[in-house]
DNA sequence: GAGATCCTAGAACGATCGTACGAGAAACGA
DNA sequence: TCGTTTCTCGTACGATCGTTCTAGGATCTC
């Protein structure tokens, strides 16, 4: 007898529409109760599908840090080289319409910071994830080392300017600072061996 | 009647042990009592020298900011060129003693983001303190659209790898990304007088 | 249909939250 | 010393917290 089955839909819809509410109001004091009175649902529904509060936070930040890696990697995917991919990154970041999210990205990416144990997988992979993808927009001819260090100071330099930006909202001093390293990305050589970079 | 008079060095003392506090033990769920305990005081003395709880919070931002501005302003202000500077601020918050002070600020920093009503002065203060210091670290020879750019991008990127140094605690590849950013900054020519903005 | 499992809800538990109140000790000017 | 203000404390209030318990439909296999 197996019983009616685990829909796991439901989980994932609950869990967009609680990531929504997050963007909306706040990471720092969020409780079982006005979550579910957005939501329409019970408390006692969250907890069915989320187990406890601490699972619940857990599962917010994996699901962000996954649309806000969704949001960049695709552009990243469909560019030529390192220059390209920082740029469409960096134009699909500054976008003031994403400014919530990433405004409770840095927020959970705060609160990990201070809670290492509990957020171990998001602190790996925040940075992980986009250092993959920017090394290989370097392409196979691009030393490691040299790739690594570069994807680094773009993740970086990007977050960096993002939180510039969702702090004053300065945005043409902060687009200025960042056409600026980007061109210094542009006008960096390619990487050429003896080979050309195929 | 003048009355006894205020201690002001007691709040200024509770609010520095309160910042202890929250570097060791977390941001996100302070509350009166356990900071209290943590003190050897009653939760009324503090409510008496702090108010409401948001002011305290608000008090510990501040003080936060102060600190962690005042570790690298000295250091800036010693320096000829923005290069050492950033050189000189890199070297100090880079620096592992200082990473459990600058987890709580990046927590603090993701908290005022989704609260930027509440914590509007630290919003304000925590890019235009850092900002003014490199741009007098420029000298007055760089003209005023150059210096803004370049500090900028050096804060953006300080504050960047700070985020990965301490998300991952790869010092290595942090290091060698901020290397490679100073080097640039060292290798730009310096403002020639009477020519020559780029 | 029967049996099993999932989904949802309401009520209630003890714990902790921020804050207010009253009172006693301490430190000032008069 | 007396009046006034500060400082500190214990206590208590109502609200909200996370979680558990109980139970009634819903949806599957047999």
């Amino acid at each position: 007898m197996t019983g009616r089955p685990v829909n796991h839909q439901r989980r994932a819809d609950l869990l967009d529409a609680a990531v929504e509410y997050a963007i909306e109001h706040g990471f720092a004091d969020l409780s079982w109760r006005p979550v579910a009175r957005a939501l329409g649902v019970s408390t006692t529904t969250l907890v069915h599908h989320f187990g406890t509060k601490e699972q619940m936070l857990e599962a917010i930040l994996g699901r962000l840090r996954e649309r806000a890696f969704a949001a960049t990697s695709d552009a990243v995917g469909d560019q030529p080289d390192l220059a390209a991919a920082a740029r469409a990154v960096w134009t699909r970041t500054s976008d003031p319409l994403q400014w919530a999210e990433f405004r409770l990205f840095f927020a959970v990416y705060g609160r990990a910071l201070q809670a290492p144990r509990q957020f171990a997988e998001f602190l790996d992979r925040v940075v992980a994830d986009w250092m993959s993808a920017l090394v290989d927009a370097q392409g196979p001819d691009t030393d490691a080392a040299t790739a690594t260090r570069t994807a680094t100071l773009v993740i970086a330099t990007i977050r960096g300017l993002l939180l510039d930006l969702l702090a004053t909202g300065d945005q043409d001093r902060v687009q200025d600072a960042a056409e600026s390293f980007l061109a210094t990305l542009e006008h960096r050589p390619p990487p050429q061996s003896g080979t050309q970079p195929r």
